[in-house]
DNA sequence: CCTGAAATCTGTAACGATACAGTAACAATG
DNA sequence: CATTGTTACTGTATCGTTACAGATTTCAGG
């Protein structure tokens, strides 16, 4: 006992100059390094005007924790993955929701990192690399199928995760969904008010979850507003445009032409309206169009076309937040959501 | 001297089932931790046989450096960050560019953190988050202007970086850039050779260096082909669709209507041309446009318009390429690219 | 047989954080 | 006064990796 306040701090003075850890607070309060550490995480054994004093010098100096020391000693990466395919490049989705994620994880620790298939077209790659290493706490994945080996392994593996979509594997998990089904049913339902009754669905691939999801909407529609379905299944939204537009050119230049078209994708509509016109019809006279668009392109190029706006930037956000919820062990029932589809209001002229 | 073999390995069994460290490659191999961890890295101080033994059995048990290890113990943290911003949202860059990057990424021990400018307009903010915390070994930023803050900062701390668009402040560093010079250039030649004659440029934003680029060549387009020029700045692209198309539709319902267009950016065109039509005129007839594209929705919706490509995802690949060349300390030189701008063949139909 | 150098290999400490098992001081209790 | 409990704080070990300073063995040269 020959201190001065009190005792001697076991702390050595931290070097000038560099990045403050919890040794720089602990050596300005006179505090052990462990009561800094605990006193910042809210701790019961730490009193409340040490606390207090620490969370200023902390403030102060702009402590932040070094996020490799949490993450040896915790495991805790404070990481979210966004695993992305090449698929949703080519439909312009990322970006949205990248910067809706980012949105979300602005207010938190979290950073995202970015992981893509490695274009071998193994989907489980990423997941495992991810598993294996530790890399995440949390995984956003799309492109769902109604049984996804993604989710059978994130779940049995216990690492926290949202789907962009839904599956129909009987496992309860945060999911952000855009009502697929609804679209399709109002999609008819609009084609059919203008008097159209000969419609066709182009239609998401058939493997992945929201292909029934908008086929039974469509289906649903032409049942109770009393119309019939062209067959069109030679191609998908994941065809290239040209082929979508090769396919459709023949449909359309047929005496089975249809007068009413729901797509599925935005690029999709492009290449179908590209169709039409290379069989020498016209939209809003032979035919009438509504798709679901992620932009407002085509609202501006071909206002004739009735969209549906499908916001991923508000996707992202629900996401980033639905796999933090998922982290924080929040019920999976109110980690779940679904947007509704809107007809967006015709563009001004 | 009690040892079977040699002598008893100082390394205590790892637990079964878990992640390898390289504790695991030194249990297995009989080696000291220190060995192994040299070994990998192919120090002069180890033997042939040794490091063969110990590659095999890290590459037979699949072993992968603990990131949060290395990073903690040298400060790597084999990340690369791209700062955004949410104008490259709105102009959907940000899908190939992450795509881009990603792929070269693929093949290293990097991986990509997306990091947002907070909405607040401070570009500063996320470089020094990123300096401050030591959150990446590189970064790629973008939307240049000719004397960058930015450029400044990350040089004078000196943090490995590149940038999307070229500087003017004496300063050379890895780059890649789109050749907008050159594309000013050649749409006004395209234009003159139509039989047009009076001009205008929808600019970039003053601040930004490609602005003076892309005007630069637009202008001396005018001269060596013989054009007018046409004033029409009331916008620039990183102005609202709908404010460019009131702009436009404005000035070609006018006596000093252009009769030829340059446009700076696809999203862009699509507002110029709303402006035309607005204006009851006709692309194609009483104008005709040359655009630079991200993608080729406008190619198939106006096939009318003249376009120039702009490949972001190549953008990303050598971004990614240049600021690793620049942590690996290759000569800046080398690091610096311009792609040049080709027209698009004309759809076929 | 000793010395020195070369070739290989190894233990310890440290990066920054936290879990855990204390310790010290003081008050309340019997 | 000894015991017990409570409050407030702290040292040590550890996560996986690497820098650094040895340690051990072998062999050539004297």
């Amino acid at each position: 006992m020959e201190g001065r306040t009190r005792n001697r701090p076991a702390v050595t003075p931290p070097t000038e100059g560099a990045r403050p850890t919890l040794k720089t607070i602990a050596f300005m309060t006179g505090l052990g390094i462990t009561t800094v550490s605990r006193a910042l995480k809210d701790a019961p054994d730490i009193g409340a005007e040490t606390k207090e004093r620490v969370r200023l010098v902390a403030k102060q100096i702009g402590y932040q924790p070094n996020r490799a020391g949490v993450r040896l000693r915790t495991g805790k990466t404070n990481v979210i993955s966004l695993v992305l395919t090449l698929e949703e490049e080519i439909m312009g989705i990322t970006s949205p929701m990248v910067i809706g994620i980012t949105e979300i994880l602005a207010g938190t620790p979290y950073h995202l990192v970015v992981t893509p298939y490695s274009s071998s077209k193994d989907p489980l790659g990423p997941i495992r690399y991810i598993l294996d290493t530790g890399a995440a706490d949390g995984v956003i994945i799309s492109r769902m199928e109604p049984h996804d080996p993604r989710v059978t392994l994130l779940t049995e593996r216990q690492l926290p995760f949202a789907t962009h979509g839904r599956t129909e594997m009987g496992i309860v998990h945060p999911y952000h969904d855009f009502d697929n089904e609804r679209f399709g049913y109002e999609a008819v339902r609009k084609l059919v008010e203008r008097g159209r009754r000969r419609l066709v669905l182009l239609e998401p691939p058939p493997h992945l979850t929201f292909h029934s999801h908008m086929r039974t909407g469509f289906e649903r529609g032409l049942k109770d507003f009393g119309a019939e379905s062209v067959s069109f299944h030679q191609v998908n939204i994941d065809y290239s445009l040209v082929a979508i537009r090769d396919a459709f050119e023949k449909l359309m230049g047929s005496s089975d032409a249809p007068d009413g078209i729901v797509s599925g994708s935005g690029s999709g509509a492009i290449a179908l309206i590209a169709g039409i016109e290379a069989a020498r019809k016209k939209l809003g006279e032979d035919a009438d169009m509504v798709s679901k668009v992620p932009s407002d392109f085509l609202r501006w190029l071909r206002p004739e076309v009735m969209t549906m706006y499908e916001d991923i930037r508000v996707a992202g956000r629900e996401l980033a937040r639905a796999v933090i919820g998922h982290i924080e062990g929040r019920p999976t029932e109110t980690l779940q959501s679904l947007s509704q589809p809107e007809f967006q209001p015709p563009m001004q002229r």
